[in-house]
DNA sequence: TATGAATGAGGATTCATTCAT
DNA sequence: TATGAATGAATCCTCATTCAT
């Protein structure tokens, strides 16, 4: 039933897509500055200078911008992000080829991890209390991992030969959800302990993890 | 203004403080069964077979019963569950000293863990929230957490002779992020990948991180 | 669920049946003059001199005012008129045994449909289409109108050896139907044809209809 | 004022008469299906297959479809249904005159209302309700059901002879009300009492109101 | 201390109708 | 003529908290 009520408009003119753009720019605008907690869609769609049905035209309810902003926050993130570290590390490999990129790689990963973090803090955050609250949330959030994790295990495979790990796909998950962990902490919890110390540790942990330790 | 808000009663005679107490058990009940964010404080009252007023009584808000709670859960974690665990090293260190039961080790904080975020995911899960949405929660998840990595840090201690990491705090804090994070995965995302093989993974990393290599 | 959801309080104190006395005042006088569907639950909360919130506490929705409002009224339908009836027509059996008062017991029914409609007028034309557009009012009217059938056919048995029809209880329904609808048509549609027509000629047919010729 | 507003498009070019068709049609289907209430003017452009716009160039509010439905229905209602029985009274007239049709024919007009509502009782439903809330609606039912009147007056005036009433306009009208009573009862209210002891009272009722009663 | 009644701001959502293109 | 995007008033209901008794 929830799937037959999906009435959202879907815009055929160009007006129609510039309304539902300028609806999700404020929606960011003010999820990322009071939270999605604390916006309603009243507010939404004054910022965007349309009417409060309009913003039901091309959306169900609240959530579904959220989802829709999460959606985009996860596609930049693989897209800008992760991919760009792929870039790097596939250049850094035809350049120097060798297991002395293993850490570099690492660093890499870890990198791009904290530049994903560091878009929306306040929406990462909002994000996670919604994918923890909602079913539907954490089924878009599920899928959208499972494209992170692919990016990470195809990393990983490349470095098949150095690997001292058999489960790679456990792996890959482990390094995915301690990354995300560790920069939940640094970002949005802001832990007392300095966040270099941390990241130091973070990188050792993973590359004596995943890593044959003769390497260096 | 805060401090002078705090009009919850402290109560001193035996009746209040089983009041009290009745309050707490009910919303320990409630928020196992239904999570915090559905249960109303009229329910709790009701099932703490006193008038709303009452819980105003004892309680300052909603909030406060959350973090009480939250509270006893922490304490509950660490006296019976790390305590229990400090315990079974320390036995295990006096029986059979030596490099051989630092796996065992990680084991049993692994182990213990498990314990900790098997006593009601629920509750886990909208503690979380409440973390990541209210500061004062995350103050008193903060304090909290803070007893644990302390736990830590002394277990870590224990082994001095053969840890590979410096920075022992940094480790510890690491080692209980990501200990905490895997659980969470798989107690409350219900994450498609095995436990298993998560946690099979998570004691070798937390082994192979913590730990010089050639013990094993 | 709809049966779990029965949240409304049950004012134990006599503060809150007067609450709730003088939302249901409120409402009567709301939905007899702007009628059922114009009035909304802050009106009459307002009117009622109490909180919103005080409304939900004590009904569970707009509708359910309407339910208790069109209960009352069947009762004072039933009670003060109806039954008024029978003790009029028994005074009168009693006085003046025999068929010639066949006749004046129609009329007797039929008076006391007219004042049950006089009551107002606007509820029951809401209370029509209560009935028509919601299940749970449909039944409600369906429970009361048993009641008012069990009189009809009481007071038709008294009358059992003049009586031309068999099926009592069809007969019954009809002689409530017919007699209700007529009401309708006078009260609530202000049909052209002018009302005392219509009633001399819904005299006649029930007569005529219900009772053998031979009397008059 | 409301003159003024009347700015719906009237239909000269094939197309037009052809869109509005569509309209009709599409407002006839979901009428019957999902009801008056539940069903909204952008559903009915949809499904004709035309623009929201559209639907206010031929009509001018969702409640001027209602209206035109609502006379259609009685079109088809006093045409197919009415007109046929008067057809088939008339032949029955023709070859076999006198008293003994005089039940047949009550018959017959008994049958053509149980017909008529049977077209789809939904929507007699909503146009009851309309009837009831709307004053505008109210005068268009006015309007044609004038016109059944005249046709079960100059039915009644075919067996002149045989009436026992004299007002046969109030007549009329009571047998009229009676029956289409009786319709809403058994289509629409579904009451408890089986349909077919109902129809027989009610043929029962009629023949001894109407007609002399030596006839059969 | 205890009770339970009262408060009322606050937010999500719908849909008939209008309007710009 | 036709399109489909835009409008925004209107309404229901919840619940943490306060208050009168």
């Amino acid at each position: 039933m929830a799937e037959l009520k999906n009435m959202a408009r879907l815009p055929v003119l160009k007006r129609g897509i510039e309304t539902k753009e300028k609806i999700i720019n404020a929606a960011w605008i003010l999820f990322s500055d009071k939270g999605y907690f604390k916006t309603n869609t009243k507010d939404i769609a004054t910022k965007a200078g349309v009417a409060t049905g309009s913003f039901y035209a091309y959306f169900n309810n609240k959530k579904d911008v959220g989802i829709e902003l999460i959606r985009r926050f996860y596609k930049d993130g693989t897209e800008k992000v992760l991919s760009h570290t792929i870039k790097k590390i596939s250049d850094m490999l035809a350049e120097n080829p060798g297991p002395k990129t293993v850490r570099m790689t690492v660093k890499f990963i870890i990198e791009s991890f904290k530049e994903f973090h560091a878009i929306s803090p306040m929406l990462q955050r909002d994000a996670l209390v919604l994918i923890l609250m909602d079913e539907e949330v954490k089924n878009v959030s599920r899928e959208e991992d499972g494209k992170i994790l692919s990016f990470l295990i195809e990393i990983l495979q490349q470095y098949k030969e150095y690997l001292r790990v058999d489960d790679v796909e456990a792996a890959a998950t482990l390094l995915f959800r301690v990354s995300d962990e560790v920069m939940h902490r640094i970002m949005i919890h802001n832990d007392e302990i300095e966040a270099e110390r941390l990241l130091r540790e973070l990188e050792d942990m993973i590359c004596n993890y995943i890593f044959v330790s003769d390497l260096k």
